[in-house]
DNA sequence: AATCAATGTTATGTTTTCTAACATGGAATT
DNA sequence: AATTCCATGTTAGAAAACATAACATTGATT
């Protein structure tokens, strides 16, 4: 897991603002979750918190559903792009430890990332932004 | 303003989320927003919304209490920075036009701009994240 | 001892989000 | 044509998160 899908995996919004940002309504983004075509966290509380990647692919969805495709069929499309997407990665060094980290230092590392911002895209769907430009 | 700019300013955070990435609790955030040296969005129900710059802004602030700087104090300073660096921005082209932008242009630009990420800094006070890789 | 700055704590009200159920419109199927 | 199904809208009621405001506390300064 590299540095920046660390960040982009973060728990950090609420669905209010994800609303916002994708133009979808709550009891869309609560249906496609219903499906497991996202499975945001949650707090304590149980209010669900998105990252960026869930953004990412709710904006995906959106896109495939204008296009005429249904839930069944992104679901399978999103399945294949991970799997497809694993043998691409590179096989990472040794000093990306995947053990397990303290809440702390999750915390703190996360909050850097976060606010270090990205510089390098490891996107799986590379290119899929530029719909974004119209 | 810069796209990163822009980006970086987007109201898009909770005080539950912000508290967890500043590890400052809700009384100081408002404490330091009465006092003006933060002044986060709100939603039309009235809760704060807070942006990147919020965030890097209260960890600042979080960062010289710890150094003895009083709130008066920090004020001047998230002042002059603020002042002193405006001449070292450089004259922005008549392309990037600051007219107003409808609604819909500015959601889809903040859109792009949030899922795009950073790919360059235009940060203030540079260097000053350093201080989150102990 | 009194004051002040920064923060904690508590009370009370409002906004946001939750789940669950039922409704609807359009497409596909029978 | 009637039925079914998918995706979404709408509503109700409960709980979480957040709002302001007031009062308490702690440590430093006067």
């Amino acid at each position: 897991m590299s540095s920046s899908n660390i960040r982009r995996s973060m728990p950090l919004f609420s669905i209010g603002i994800v609303m916002q940002l994708t133009e979808l309504s709550a009891r869309q983004i609560r249906y496609y979750e219903e499906h497991q075509l996202i499975t945001p966290m949650r707090t304590d509380g149980n209010r669900r918190l998105f990252s960026l990647n869930d953004i990412d692919r709710l904006l995906e969805i959106k896109d495939l559903l204008e296009q005429g495709v249904n839930l069944a069929g992104i679901k399978k499309l999103l399945f294949v792009n991970q799997v497809e997407q694993v043998p691409n990665e590179p096989i990472q060094k040794s000093e990306e430890i995947k053990k397990d980290l303290s809440d702390g230092e999750l915390r703190k590392l996360l909050k850097s990332e976060l606010l270090h911002g990205g510089r390098h895209r490891t996107t799986l769907r590379q290119g899929d932004m530029s719909r974004f430009f119209h």
